[in-house]
DNA sequence: ATTAAAAGACAGACAAGTCTGTCTAAGTTT
DNA sequence: AAACTTAGACAGACTTGTCTGTCTTTTAAT
């Protein structure tokens, strides 16, 4: 459908814009002037800024949580695939256009009293650390029911300061100090 | 002296504001105003609202270095001084302008290349990662010496996600969750 | 099959507001 | 008299979002 595929065409430009250079500094006319689409066309498939900032981060979600947990499930079960989290870390720091996390960037950036992108974010970091607690609950046999949230939310804390201290440094000690210490509370 | 008097106050109206409402959502107008001086005042203290954001970070960095040491100085030697900083920040996290760290908020605001923000940011995060390593030092009786940098790290990266994500989710587990597994580490 | 209509995309002018930083002119303090 | 402060006009460059009018493509009706 070609409806679709302009709006395709808009979320990726933005996602990569506002993901590279932040959402302030991202204006309207340099998407549509890179994303090669009228500014008409824009408003036609979002009604306003925000809208498009709803899309973005919903496009970096989808997609991440699709391929840790791919990446994750793929390794042999065990530890392994809860430490994994942070091998695929290590490779996203890698990647060149790595820069951080796009919540706590977006959530720097809004108004303290925009609760609709807040409410966005939270529900993303929360489907996370959901995710966390699959792979310790499948992983680590020995692992009580009542410990499995404190223990997920420990590694959500590890897995974080590990993306925003990475991207804050340039260096990559916070990912292995993360892993590292993640690798002591599941034994 | 008059001078560093009107200073003070642009630096005090302007971190108040900046760490409020953010950097790029807080006008020289508002600062002004807020501050009861004149713009030609202000530029005459400041030739640029970088300049005044480097004088931002500074302020909190000083007083926060100060207010932290004090702190945990004044408790009891051993493991109480090291677990003292989450202490600290919960009182941070319980008072009503607290809003998470002006570090991560400000360089998510900041274009990519701005290396005088940056390194500023990342010299006060240096500096923090020191004081941490004071602290384990004179702490930790049985702690090798080889040892300390890697722990001072760790504890390190558990505070900046209780930071964070207490000020993300608005809710204090993080804070919690990041000392009890403090508390685990330097035992 | 041919014609009509609807839908969407285009470029770009435009409004109304924002921003930083400069400058003038008048007033105040020392 | 010199130095500083004041208020605020101003330039120039940005911002988001609206709107006009043209062109192309798809769909519907006859």
């Amino acid at each position: 459908m070609k409806h679709s595929e302009a709006k395709s065409r808009i979320i990726e430009t933005a996602s990569s814009l506002f993901y590279k250079n932040g959402y302030n500094s991202t204006g309207i006319n340099e998407i549509i002037s890179e994303a090669g689409i009228a500014k008409a066309t824009l408003y036609n498939h979002f009604k306003s800024k925000e809208d498009i900032c709803l899309a973005y981060l919903r496009f970096k979600d989808t997609r991440f949580i699709k391929d840790i947990e791919t990446f994750a499930t793929t390794k042999p079960k065990g530890k392994k695939q809860i430490l994994a989290i942070f091998d695929f870390l290590q490779l996203f720091f890698q990647a060149k256009d790595f820069n951080g996390c796009w919540c706590i960037k977006t959530v720097s950036e809004i108004p303290k009293d925009n609760e609709v992108i807040r409410n966005e974010i939270q529900k993303q970091k929360n489907s996370f650390i959901q995710l966390i607690e699959k792979l310790v609950t499948n992983n680590l046999e020995k692992i009580k029911t009542e410990d499995i949230s404190s223990l997920s939310r420990k590694i959500y804390l590890l897995y974080e300061s590990a993306v925003s201290e990475s991207h804050l440094h340039q260096v990559d000690w916070p990912i292995k100090e993360a892993k590292h210490l993640c690798s002591k509370i599941i034994r």
